[in-house]
DNA sequence: GTAAACCGGCGTCAGGTGGG
DNA sequence: CCCACCTGACGCCGGTTTAC
């Protein structure tokens, strides 16, 4: 496992452009700063829960990343392969043309 | 049967980005 | 600024496959 530290949050939106999705965002009970920038106020307990806040965020926004990248990868997938199906059909339609063709000058 | 290699998923951290 | 969010990277774990 990794260590300690603080950071990060879930919610939506990002990229992953051509394939993508969206989902909902989410609510925040903790709206404060990360650990008691400057001013805070902030109890040791506040600090803490503050914490785990975030890392349960943090969290769910990883799940929802990967689903979201794994999703898009399928979507690409998808794309490739209805790509080679029109590569294959056009060739094969161009074979068919080159035929008549040269049918017709002999 | 078992050790090693591989794989997929998870949680956490760090850093970037956009909005208020 | 500050904050919330997104995502790449890292390390760990449990399950599966492979080679012996």
């Amino acid at each position: 496992m990794a260590v300690t530290g603080d950071e990060t949050e879930t919610g939506s939106t990002g990229d992953f452009t051509a394939c993508q999705m969206h989902i909902p965002s989410s609510n925040l009970p903790y709206g404060g700063a990360g650990a008691s920038a400057h001013g805070s106020k902030s109890s040791g307990e506040d600090t803490v829960k503050k914490r785990e806040y975030r890392l349960m965020k943090n969290r769910e926004a990883a799940r929802q990343c990967r689903r979201k990248k794994k999703e898009y990868v399928k979507c690409l997938e998808n794309r490739v392969a209805v790509l080679e199906n029109q590569n294959k059909t056009l060739i094969e339609e161009l074979r068919a043309l080159k035929d008549i063709y040269r049918h017709k000058i002999q």
